[in-house]
DNA sequence: ATTTATAGTTGACAAAATCAACCAACTATG
DNA sequence: CATAGTTGGTTGATTTTGTCAACTATAAAT
């Protein structure tokens, strides 16, 4: 199993290299940083999106965080609306230009899976999905917490959510 | 199979995340950022190893490369020496201390994989690593050359080595 | 009511990369 | 052989992205 962990090890790193660096940064995005991306995915797949969950989600300190969302509100992407709960916290919406960017981005992101896997066995394709999830599964426990932690503050329990 | 595509893409995000923003640049790295880790690695596992190389592996510009090696120089993980073969070209070499950072990463990454596959089920390891491979296979065709246009110069045929 | 915690912002700064212009060494071509 | 063009690499100026620490404002607790 030792050598398992070696293998998956290089894998990962190479995985990381094709998707990561030169892949999601280098090709799907039309003006907008990987952090962008991350936050207004973020903003996108989850109701009530505040600035914490950005920071969480884009792995960065909630100054980051500011940044990031100001400069999706320049580019005209997400706007900020005031929590009527709590009137220090505020909810990142994306605007219909945010996100038709982000189908845009997700659909390529797609189409290049797609055409990866055709280049699959069907047999294989499935196993992957089921292994890959199992994966991110096993990630998520003790050895998977990979929250960076926000300025000074401990990383509050509160696992990110894969899948 | 659109659905696994979709699905998979969606993995593919999350892996980015755990493993990239805030993994392996987050916790492994003495001191080194993760553009700096790439071209270590590089150097290391590629022989006659020169910027060109760096610079595709790392996903930066030729005038990235330089820099990159430049920090690594000032920290003493790498040594130039020049090319016997060509004049303007230069190999990149670890110094011992570089081979030994490099390796005390690459066994922090080795150990954080173990403790992940030892919360899997045994079947389901071997075959996520086999998965795996089949795909970074399959991401090497047509599909996934993703490498990053060095300026101005197109991305030459040579398919960047997975595994 | 006063203290303390929480959500978010801002100014100053640092790290890392880009771009464009450059030099030096190699390769053809006439 | 000379000279034009290519290729490998570097550098100065600038941009992008993010941190840190100090701050404001709202909410919760004692």
């Amino acid at each position: 199993m030792d050598e398992q962990a070696r293998q998956l090890a290089l894998l990962m790193e190479n995985m990381l290299y094709a998707f990561g660096a030169a892949g999601v940064d280098g090709e799907c995005c039309e003006n907008i940083s990987h952090g962008e991306f991350r936050a207004l995915h973020t903003a996108r797949h989850r109701n009530n999106c505040n600035m914490q969950d950005i920071a969480r989600k884009a792995a960065v300190t909630k100054s980051g965080a500011t940044r990031i969302v100001h400069r999706l509100e320049d580019k005209g992407l997400v706007r900020r609306v005031e929590d009527p709960k709590d009137g220090r916290s505020c909810c990142v919406t994306l605007t219909e230009e945010g996100k038709s960017l982000l189908k845009r981005i997700e659909d390529q992101l797609t189409n290049k899976m797609q055409t990866i896997l055709a280049a699959m066995d069907p047999a294989m394709r499935e196993v992957l999905i089921i292994a890959l999830g199992a994966f991110l599964q096993a990630a998520q426990g003790p050895a998977g917490n990979m929250d960076r932690r926000t300025e000074g503050e401990e990383a509050k329990g509160e696992q990110a959510q894969f899948i």
